[in-house]
DNA sequence: GCGATCAGGT
DNA sequence: CACACCTGATCGC
């Protein structure tokens, strides 16, 4: 969960993505993308009454956000205080303080974040620096050298700060497959289902919430159909989704939700309550997009995994991982990185929330803490998958190698189907008919590679109280990043962060 | 009746 | 182990 206040150092005046508390003044709002946790205040009573006595406060966003946005009704009375902005386009706000008249001019760029339909990055220019604002963001290794407003001519722009979307930063989750990956895995499970009759038909149980709208264009491409789903009202405007989703029940498809879906599925029922024209009964299978992260040297996993007879998980991720993040930051060399998300292992209370929420500097705080390398003891990756069943393993402690398991929890069935696959990089299992998985292998590529080598590395600490990185350690660490040197990243403290 | 918060769930 | 969200209970206004 994002806890970023809502506010950086550098332009107090501006709010993004908080409207509640201290945002109540700010002199201009920008959203990032329409997710709840980013529109906390959005609808407040009190931030309403404020534009209506104001002049020159307004809401700026992508034109697919305001879109999204205003679908909701509660969130109707921004219509007339949004300022949608074209993506890559430079433009001039002058934040105006209305009681002193003082005024400030900063220029923002909308940059596409791939996180959800309409998700971008705001990047600010002004007296204070360049500043960069990740909102949540998913993109792929090399893309951020692409980005042509990070640069200056050929050479990237220098970065004051970036508040940055800290969710996988760690590396327990160094891997995330591919986008590219993890739709060919699911595209390739519902095509050999959906092909074997018209009674077959596949149940994506996804979140509600905007994100999957690439995953239903990507297989009514591919299967020449519609999906189903509660509602088209939010994409009215948008044809590229429209075209691809539809109210009309009678396909093989559906990502349509009850609030009872789950126990519906168990009963063989569609959340829709579709039923085949004929009475023959459908044959339902639930694919749960679900995330999925391996280990720094695995790449050899299935995207998709069996949990029950007609269960399925399939890795989907709104958020970069360890190593695109990685990438990121390596590549523009930000002065500060401050995390959006309170590093685990504890939860805020509110007597810590005011402290730590604040934004955190390089130098000053900590968003980044050098620690020692760990040997690679074992650079395998245990992909298993918990079936709920199991205690909670204690081989976390300290004696547990940089690995780490992939664990799905909240399955229902007794059926394990932990390491999938070690040979086959994309490849997905499927057993249309046949429900044992005779066919499991052991993680056995747990080979250990030998470039282990000791070097530095940095996570996110646990409380704002640990170890203040030390200058030398981080240029240090920043001298290798920009030589691209592989560098060893070891387990958060997560664990033994005593709290 | 409303909003805010929390616990518990998927 | 995460996320984004929902429901329902409780509290305060």
């Amino acid at each position: 969960m994002s806890s970023f206040a809502g506010r950086m150092k550098e332009y107090p005046t501006i709010s993004l993505d908080r409207f509640d508390r201290e945002n109540l003044h700010a002199r201009a709002y920008f959203l990032s993308h329409c997710h709840k946790d980013h529109m906390k205040g959005l609808k407040g009573p009190l931030l309403k009454r404020k534009l209506q006595f104001s002049r020159t406060v307004r809401l700026y966003c992508s034109f697919v956000t305001k879109e999204l946005l205003l679908n909701n009704p509660k969130y109707a009375f921004w219509e007339e205080y949004i300022v949608p902005l074209e993506l890559e386009s430079p433009t001039q706000i002058s934040l105006v303080d209305e009681a002193s008249g003082e005024k400030e001019e900063v220029v923002v760029t909308l940059l596409p974040a791939g996180h959800c339909p309409g998700s971008v990055m705001f990047l600010f220019e002004g007296s204070h620096g360049n500043v960069l604002y990740t909102g949540d963001f998913r993109l792929p290794v090399g893309d951020v050298s692409r980005m042509e407003h990070l640069h200056s001519g050929s050479r990237v722009k220098d970065i004051q700060s970036i508040y940055l979307d800290s969710t996988f930063y760690d590396p327990r989750f160094y891997q995330i497959p591919s986008r590219e990956v993890c739709l060919s895995g699911i595209s390739e499970l519902v095509g050999n289902w959906i092909s074997q009759s018209p009674h077959h038909v596949v149940w994506l149980n996804c979140k509600a919430a905007y994100g999957y709208e690439y995953l239903f264009i990507n297989l009514g491409e591919e299967f020449n159909t519609q999906i189903h789903v509660n509602t088209l009202a939010m994409f009215k405007k948008m044809p590229e989704i429209l075209s691809y989703v539809t109210t009309d029940r009678r396909t093989q498809i559906h990502a349509c939700r009850h609030p009872k879906d789950e126990e519906f599925f168990q009963g063989n029922r569609l959340p829709c309550g579709c039923t085949a024209a004929d009475g023959t009964p459908l044959r339902i299978i639930s694919i749960k997009p679900s995330t999925m992260w391996f280990g720094e040297r695995t790449k050899k996993t299935s995207v998709i995994i069996k949990t029950g007879g007609s269960s399925y998980r399939a890795c989907f991720s709104f958020h970069s991982s360890y190593s695109e993040i990685k990438d990121f930051l390596s590549y523009l060399q930000p002065v500060n990185i401050y995390p959006s998300v309170i590093p685990i292992g504890r939860t805020l209370t509110e007597g810590t929330l005011e402290t730590t929420a604040l934004p955190v500097c390089v130098e000053e705080s900590l968003p980044l803490t050098i620690t020692d390398a760990q040997p690679a003891a074992h650079n395998y990756v245990d992909c298993t998958e918990s079936n709920g069943e199991e205690e909670e393993e204690e081989e976390q402690q300290e004696t547990a190698p940089d690995g780490f398991s992939l664990t799905l929890s909240g399955s229902q069935s007794n059926h394990s189907s932990q390491n999938m696959d070690s040979c086959l990089p994309d490849t997905l299992i499927i057993q249309p008919e046949l429900d044992g998985q005779k066919q499991r292998e052991e993680g056995d590529d747990g080979i250990i590679q030998s470039e282990s080598q000791q070097s530095s590395d940095f996570d996110i600490p646990c409380t704002p109280e640990s170890k203040v990185p030390r200058r030398d350690e981080l240029s240090q660490l920043y001298r290798k990043l920009a030589a691209g040197e592989d560098i060893r990243f070891v387990k958060p403290h997560t664990r033994s962060c005593a709290l």
